[in-house]
DNA sequence: GCCGTTTTCGGCCCGACTGTTTTCAGTCG
C-alpha cells in the first residue's frame, strides 16, 4: 500500500480475514469476530494510529487480545501474519469470485478444492462444460444459478445510484398499490435510509395469510419484469429495469417489526438484537419474543421496537451503525435539520451561463418553494463551454439582480443574491479579479479544470483558493460524479481543516449524481466546526427539487440546523459568509 | 476470537428460500 493505512484499509484486512477464516472451515464464530472487529474499525470516529500503544486498541468493541496484537502489527507492517498464512493457502481472485451475488464461499471452497478454480471465467467455462454438477451438493439446478448468477453480474451495475433508484422505485410503488389485497406498501432498505447508491429496491407491503400468494404472484407478473429470481409464499426477488426488487409480504399485527428489519442497516439492526439478548428478548421482523416465556408480541408500529428495547426512536438516515446506539442510550441523538429549515438553494445556474431558465423564472419557482432567498452562481469566465461569464457580463448580471430586488422587494421578503461559481485555475488562483469577487454577495468556488493533477498539487491549489479570503463556499469538494468518476485526487481531511481555519463553508452538493459532499465527509466537516452549505447546482427550475437530496446527506451526516448555512435567514447569511 | 447485573466457559442475530437432500447446508438480507 503505497499511501499512510487509514482506518478503512485496517477494516478491509479484518473483512478478508473473515472471508479467508470460512474457506479454511474456521469456527464459524472467529468470522464472525473478525467482521465484527471490521466493521467496529470502520465506523471509528477517531484515526485508530492514535489508539495504538497501552490496551487502548482492547476499548473498541470486538477487539481483545488477539485483534489488537494484529492491528498493531498492520500499522506497524502494513499486513499482519496470519493473513498472509491465510491468503497463501488460497490464491486466486477468490475475492473477485465471492462478489458475484448467489456464490458464496463454501461453493468457492468446494470449486477450488474439487477443481482447481479461482477466477470468474474458469468457473463459468466449468460451468458450460456442465463439470460442477457432478460435484457433492450441487446438481444441474445448482450450475444454471451460478452460470446466470455471472451472467447477471457481467451486465448489471454493481449499485444504482440513488437519483436513478428513486423513480424506478416509484413505478414500482404505484403498481403494488393498485394490487387489491396488498394494503401498506413501503420501499424499505438503503433507499429509505437515503443512503447514495443502493444494492437493491426492498418493498415491503401487508396482507392476510390468504392472499399474500396473490400479492406476490401480481409482483412477479409485472409489466416490465425481466426476470424471476425467487419467489415464495411470503417474499420474492425480480429484475426490473436493471435493478434488483425485493417484496416481502407479513400479517399487518408485525408490520412496524417487518418495516424495522428491512430498513436495516444490516449492523444496526445486529446491534438491537445483540441490546434484545441482554434484557432476555429476542428481535425478529415478527416481533420481540420474550425469552422464558417464549411469547411473541408483534409490533404493529416501528417507534414500538425501539421503546421495547428502552431506545428512543431513531430515524432511518442514521441507522447504519455509527454510534447512533450509543447516541441513542446516553439520549444525545442529534436533532436533525428538515427540509423545513432549509431557506434558500445556494447554488442555481441560469441562462446567463449554462441553464435553461431566467432569474426571475427561478426566482418565482424559489418563492413557490418557500425559500427566502436564492442565489444565482453561474459559471466564471474559464467555463467557455458552459457559457461561463466575462466580467462584463457578470457586472451586468449583478445589476440585474439589484434590479430585480429593488422591483419585488416591497411585495416580500424574497431576495435574489448575486453569486459566482467561481472556478478555482490550475495553479490555485480564482477566475476573477479580487474586486469583482468583492461584487458578489457570495462567491462559490470550484474544481472544474486539471483533474489529473497528483493530491499534492491538488491539494495545495485548493488550500490557496481557501485561503485566498474571498470564498465564502467550496463546492462539490471531491469532484466525484457517482457510477462514472471517483473524483479527483484530494485529501480531503486537509481541506475540512483549512476551511475550519478560515471559516469557509463547504458545500453538499445536492446534484443527484454529485452528493458531494458525501455523508461521511460532510460529518467530518461538522466535528471540525465547519458549516456546510445544500446547494442543488440546478440548471434548470425542476431541479431545484433535489434540494430534497442533499437534505437527506445532511441528515445521514448527523447534522441539525445549526450546521447548515442555508437554515440562516438573509441577514444573517449575509453576516457570516456575504 | 470476543465477552460477562446469569457466566472466565459456553455462548455468540434471525428467518426465508433454494436445491439436494430423506433432515439440512448454503446464501441472502
Amino acid at each position: 500500500m503505497g499511501r499512510i493505512l487509514g482506518n478503512s484499509d485496517v477494516a478491509l484486512i479484518f473483512y478478508r480475514m473473515a472471508t479467508l477464516s470460512q474457506f479454511l472451515d474456521e469456527n464459524p464464530f472467529i468470522t464472525r469476530a473478525y467482521q465484527k472487529a471490521a466493521r467496529n474499525i470502520e465506523s471509528l470516529d477517531v484515526d485508530i494510529k492514535q489508539l495504538s500503544g497501552d490496551g487502548k486498541l482492547e476499548a473498541i468493541p470486538g477487539v481483545g487480545k488477539g485483534i489488537a496484537k494484529k492491528i498493531a502489527e498492520i500499522l506497524e507492517t502494513g499486513t499482519c501474519k496470519r493473513y498472509e498464512e491465510m491468503k497463501s493457502e488460497i490464491p486466486g481472485d477468490v475475492f473477485g469470485l465471492l462478489d458475484i451475488p448467489g456464490i458464496g464461499p463454501k461453493t468457492v471452497r468446494l470449486v477450488h478444492e474439487q477443481l482447481g478454480i479461482t477466477t470468474l471465467d474458469e468457473l463459468e467455462k466449468a460451468a458450460i462444460e456442465r463439470k460442477l454438477r457432478k460435484l457433492p451438493r450441487m446438481g444441474e439446478k445448482s450450475e444454471e444459478k451460478i452460470l446466470l448468477a455471472i451472467r447477471r453480474s457481467k451486465e448489471m451495475d454493481k449499485r444504482t445510484p440513488l437519483g436513478v433508484a428513486l423513480p424506478v422505485a416509484e413505478i414500482v410503488m404505484k403498481y403494488l398499490k393498485r394490487c387489491p389485497y396488498a394494503s401498506n406498501v413501503t420501499a424499505t432498505g438503503s433507499l429509505r435510509r437515503h443512503r447514495e447508491t443502493v444494492g437493491d429496491i426492498d418493498f415491503i407491503a401487508t396482507s392476510d395469510a390468504d392472499h399474500s400468494e396473490a400479492v406476490i404472484e401480481a409482483f412477479g407478473s409485472m409489466p416490465g419484469v425481466t426476470e424471476v429470481i425467487g419467489s415464495g409464499a411470503t417474499k420474492a426477488s425480480v429484475i426490473f429495469n436493471n435493478i434488483q426488487i425485493d417484496l416481502r409480504i407479513v400479517d399487518r399485527h408485525s408490520f412496524g417489526s417487518l418495516l424495522q428489519h428491512f430498513t436495516g442497516s444490516k449492523e444496526h439492526n445486529i446491534r438491537l438484537r445483540e441490546i434484545a439478548i441482554r434484557k432476555g428478548l429476542k428481535l425478529s421482523e415478527y416481533g420481540i419474543t420474550d425469552q422464558e416465556t417464549g411469547m411473541l408480541t408483534p409490533c404493529g408500529e416501528e417507534e414500538e421496537v425501539y421503546q421495547r428495547l428502552g431506545l428512543p426512536f431513531i430515524v432511518p438516515e442514521l441507522r447504519e451503525d455509527r454510534g447512533e446506539i450509543e447516541a441513542a442510550i446516553a439520549g444525545t441523538l442529534p436533532d436533525l435539520v428538515t427540509g423545513n429549515d432549509i431557506r434558500g438553494d445556494l447554488h442555481v445556474h441560469s441562462i446567463w451561463s449554462d441553464g435553461a431558465n431566467s432569474i426571475p423564472e427561478l426566482a418565482e419557482a424559489a418563492i413557490g418553494r418557500g425559500y427566502e432567498y436564492l442565489c444565482i452562481s453561474d459559471h466564471s469566465r474559464s467555463r467557455g463551454i458552459a457559457g461561463g461569464l466575462s466580467e462584463e457580463r457578470l457586472i451586468r448580471q449583478i445589476n440585474e439582480i439589484d434590479a430585480f430586488n429593488d422591483a419585488s422587494e416591497s411585495s416580500s421578503g424574497f431576495r435574489v443574491l448575486a453569486g459566482s461559481e467561481v472556478d478555482i485555475r490550475a495553479d490555485g488562483t480564482l477566475d476573477y479579479p479580487d474586486h469583482v469577487l468583492e461584487m458578489l454577495d457570495i462567491v462559490i468556488a470550484a474544481v472544474h479544470s486539471g483533474f489529473s493533477q497528483d493530491r499534492r498539487t491538488m491539494t495545495s491549489r485548493i488550500v490557496r483558493a481557501i485561503e485566498d479570503g474571498h470564498v465564502d463556499i467550496f463546492a462539490h469538494p471531491t469532484g466525484r460524479l457517482l457510477g462514472e468518476r471517483v473524483g479527483y485526487e484530494i485529501d480531503i481531511d486537509r481541506a475540512i481543516e483549512v476551511a475550519a481555519e478560515t471559516e469557509t463553508a463547504l458545500e453538499i452538493n445536492a446534484f443527484p449524481s454529485r452528493l458531494d459532499l458525501s455523508d461521511i465527509n460532510a460529518r467530518k466537516a461538522k466535528e471540525a466546526g465547519v458549516m456546510l452549505a445544500i446547494g442543488t447546482d440546478a440548471h434548470s427550475i425542476d431541479h431545484l427539487g433535489y434540494m430534497e437530496f442533499g437534505v437527506h446527506v445532511a441528515r445521514r451526516a448527523w447534522l441539525e440546523p445549526g450546521d447548515v448555512v442555508n437554515a440562516m435567514g438573509t441577514k444573517e447569511l449575509l453576516r457570516r459568509i456575504g
